[in-house]
DNA sequence: CGGGCCCTGGAT
DNA sequence: ATCCAGGGCCCG
């Protein structure tokens, strides 16, 4: 599941090959995947047609496209992308396609490098960018720019404060320069929620998914269902330290990917999978003190944690797990 | 702030 | 045939 750094990943992937180039032309195949853009699927592929791409830039999972005009100067909208579940961005070039193509005839339907081809964008040189999504819980957009009021740059790589109106709600993530960890600490412990909800929500702290929350936890030796009012300053701080201490790790090993929906922007998988310590580790020794992972639901999704390292707040009470 | 929904395909 | 996976948005 592409969380930040995953979403880093192909933010740094894509640079070489998009930046300074001209979109040609775009080819929607899935009209679902062109999501909250005003006048729908044609109006996505009209705007992009001869628009130059500028820096590519990241806050959260969100990335996003800068565009310019033909003449250089800033087109005032970006090109919105979000990889939802099991969205993949990947760069094809005339060169590469022959040999994916072969491939993909002798290894039959399931391995076609192009299933779920949801989108193109088709640039000057040949390349073209794919996107690919088997859920379609990702998407597509443009949206106008507006100004972070803080005044920084709006994520990484951007070269100003300007941000995609459909990304303004969405609060800095914890490798941000400039998030304010003690502020941000602070915030959390006003609220009652249990503390993964709140690292969970995007607007109080983004990027972070259901495995990196899940692994933090784990690093901080801190319960899930502790509420955010519970917490010391110090607590707190050390799971949002932990926080950016695993997405740092996995970007330095290219992101994680278990099953196969997630892969770079190349087609090649990360590999942080094999250092999970807790996510999808039900009934496995914790790496730390080899008590069995336990999993339970909340919310819906799938919480897993080591019951001794991670005491919570109800480890007695009625609450499964 | 929690629950339901979107959506597909692999597992059971 | 049914369940499960989950990021983000919308609802109450």
């Amino acid at each position: 599941m592409p969380e930040l750094p995953e979403v880093e990943v192909v933010r740094r992937g894509l640079i070489p090959h998009v930046t300074g180039r001209t979109i040609v032309a775009t080819e929607v195949l899935d009209a679902r995947t062109v999501r909250r853009q005003e006048g729908g699927p044609t109006a996505f592929s009209a705007l992009l047609d001869g628009a130059r791409i500028g820096p590519l830039v990241r806050r959260g999972k969100f990335l996003w496209w800068r565009l310019l005009d033909a003449d250089g100067s800033d087109a005032g909208h970006a090109l919105v992308t979000h990889l939802g579940m099991s969205g993949q961005l990947r760069v094809r070039s005339p060169a590469l396609e022959s040999v994916s193509t072969a491939g993909a005839a002798h290894e039959g339907p399931t391995s076609d490098p192009l299933r779920h081809r949801r989108a193109s964008l088709m640039l000057d040189d040949g390349t073209v960018v794919d996107f690919l999504d088997q859920r379609l819980f990702g998407g597509l957009w443009l949206s106008p720019l507006v100004a972070a009021p803080d005044g920084h740059a709006a994520g990484e790589g951007s070269p100003d404060a300007l941000l995609p109106a459909s990304a303004a709600h969405i609060a800095r993530d914890v490798l941000d320069p400039a998030t304010d960890l003690p502020r941000l600490a602070r915030s959390l412990r006003t609220r009652r929620a249990p503390i993964k909800s709140l690292l969970l929500a995007q607007d109080l702290v983004s990027g972070i998914g259901n495995i990196y929350a899940d692994e933090a936890l784990w690093a901080a030796r801190a319960h899930h269902d502790t509420p955010g009012e519970d917490l010391s300053q110090v607590r707190a701080r050390r799971i949002l330290e932990a926080c950016r201490e695993v997405m740092l790790r996995a970007l330095e090993v290219g992101g994680t990917s278990f099953d196969a929906l997630y892969v770079n922007v190349d087609g090649r998988s990360g590999y942080f999978a094999r250092s999970l310590a807790a996510y999808g580790r039900e009934g496995l020794p914790c790496p730390r003190c080899s008590t069995s992972i336990r999993r339970v639901q909340r919310q819906g999704r799938s919480c897993f944690s080591c019951p001794r390292c991670q005491r919570g707040p109800r480890t007695h009470a009625g609450l499964p797990g």
